[in-house]
DNA sequence: TTGTAAGCGTTATCAC
DNA sequence: GTGATAACGCTTACAA
């Protein structure tokens, strides 16, 4: 067994086994021989990109078809120096986030690129054994990086280390204005929510959240503006689980003279917290409160009452970001306004609303 | 724009923009013309195959560190015909098979290969319009394939393609024993709930869920025999959805005489969707019955009361998947009894039972 | 103990 | 229109 210990900031050692080797394709070669002809017209054949006589073309291709040849990407990757690997950086197993890189892959997968995981934490409980994602990604070179945000992807630091390494990336659902980000537009799916509460009737809708976040913040004043109503904040302590939190604030929430008849909630979780609060407090959802989540997790559709909710844009958000990054790869100059996008929102409209 | 119009089976146009080269890296030319010696003895120095004096060998390595050397996988992969990739093959956006996916990639990282996706259904509402996953893995050629059973993945015929081709894989979760498969232990998953229940002081516990799904039906007889109680199964129909199947079959079971006083659910959204149903009936969970769930997804914790449920050990299945790949890859032999591997569950008590 | 050299399968620059 | 041929960065058999 023999290690790489040259490679002092990789963390683990990579032992090279007696591996089992690929077994051997059809290459440029090998049509070249069976056709008797130069390898040079082989790619001339094959990528259109020279001339080369019609029949002697066909006859070429049919080769090709006949032996099953694919192009071998590790031999271009080597030749033109270009990579054919977009990174995504997460950390933790979240189903909105696999639902991201679902679109993202199919978007890049139709571009001859392929998507591999960087699952930057450890193991759940112990996530300080593996090294920085940067040093991970500076090491593999892909051709880009979609990141989700996380503890251990520093904006600040790590995004100019990409960029000094000319590797494009994009970070998910960040407002910073120094980095490209394609984010939900939560701001618009709350206000939409918000303006459907206000055509049910209600007078009274409440914002359940902590005040920090501002763009949903932002979308619930916009609505109730329209709408002429007063806003009103239920203010969530951000120290405790959203779970939990919002599950003991509904005591404080059942005894309030004049309580509101709608809530807007921070997410699908709060919302959960918030019902079950609720329910134990004998208060009756939609009845006497009306409640809407934001997220659309399974775990909104499973409620009772099912949830209604704003449904984050996953697919789109995704495939978003393939574009993004591909124009980066090409060498696009970024549009006016930069490459940072919202995606709309949905919403699903079930029980609870 | 040019195509590769000649790979038929690729549903998709690769089209080759001009891309943006990767910087260059240091290389072991670079390093050997910095010590002043050949690029051989770089190699042997850096990976301790040969011999070579003390001191030059501190020397070049000195140097490859100061460099900033990294050995290119791509010439690597290129030279030795190894590819360094394993493939994930999913179908949906699930937060317990990305859990899967993370212990899978945090295991084989640790031995220097990256796990990349392919999401093998199209866009929700639009599966069919991309290639079936064999040809793209065929195509790709990873050193090994990871895959969640689904509708396009066939054990039967697309098993013995990646054989042939001599692609190590594993399938999540199979019970067909022809095919190398990691599965979580449901039996024994069930039957420790059901202990559960028992030692609870339950007397009457049933079973809620489809009667074709044998594995935790065993677990459910087994633990019941060792209780020396009779076992009642609530049969669910297949055709709703689990959630509404169960919430619907809830009505009915109100109205059973002698209604049992526990109930293991065959999931987490069975056990969810009959929670409402009871709950909607006036029964009160765990007062009057008893639930318990299986998955552990984050809506479980969500619940009103929490429901206790049977924990998927997903980063212990991911790693035993990456252990399996890494043999097989490696070339050893299968043990006997073979490569298939349960992996225990863990019992999640919260509020429901 | 160290060096030479031949590939791996592409791409692309020349010359014919 | 077509064909030699030289890289790309690494591994490794074979000399020295």
């Amino acid at each position: 067994m023999c290690y790489f210990t040259y490679v002092p900031t990789l963390a683990y050692k990579i032992p090279i086994h007696r591996l089992c080797e690929l077994p051997p394709m059809a290459t440029l070669k090998d049509i070249a021989t069976a056709c008797g002809v130069s390898i040079r017209t082989v790619t001339r054949a094959l990528k259109e990109n020279g001339y080369v006589a019609q029949p002697l073309k066909d006859r070429v291709r049919a080769e090709a078809q006949r032996l099953g040849y694919r192009p071998s990407r590790i031999a271009r990757s080597l030749k033109t120096r270009q990579s054919f690997e977009v990174a995504v950086v997460l950390w933790n197993a979240d189903e909105l986030h696999l639902a991201k890189i679902a679109g993202l892959e199919h978007a890049l997968r139709a571009h001859g690129y392929t998507v591999n995981i960087l699952y930057a934490s450890g193991r759940p409980g112990a996530e300080d054994d593996i090294p920085a994602p940067v040093e991970e990604l500076l090491h593999h070179r892909p051709a880009a990086v979609a990141a989700f945000a996380g503890p251990r992807f520093d904006k600040q630091a790590d995004g100019p280390r990409l960029e000094e390494a000319s590797i494009p990336f994009v970070v998910f659902d960040v407002y910073d204005p120094g980095v490209d980000s394609v984010r939900v537009d939560r701001p618009q799916g709350v206000r939409e929510a918000v303006l459907y509460l206000g055509r049910q009737g209600h007078q009274r809708i409440a914002y359940l959240g902590c005040a920090a976040d501002v763009n949903r913040l932002q979308g619930y004043h916009a609505a109730m503006g329209e709408l002429g109503l007063v806003p009103q904040l239920l203010e969530l302590p951000d120290d405790r689980g959203r779970f939990d939190g919002a599950r003991e604030f509904a005591a404080t929430f059942a005894r309030l003279e004049d309580r509101p008849t709608a809530v807007q909630a921070y997410s699908d979780e709060t919302a959960l917290g918030f019902l079950a609060g609720l329910q134990a407090q004998g208060v009756r959802v939609p009845e006497d409160v009306a409640l809407v989540g934001f997220d659309n997790r399974m775990a909104a559709g499973w409620a009772s009452p099912p949830l209604t909710t704003v449904a984050q844009p996953n697919w789109e958000v995704g495939q978003a970001a393939a574009e993004i990054l591909l124009a980066k790869i090409a060498g696009t100059p970024p549009p006016a306004g930069g490459w940072s996008r919202s995606v709309p929102t949905r919403l699903v409209v079930r029980e609870s609303a």
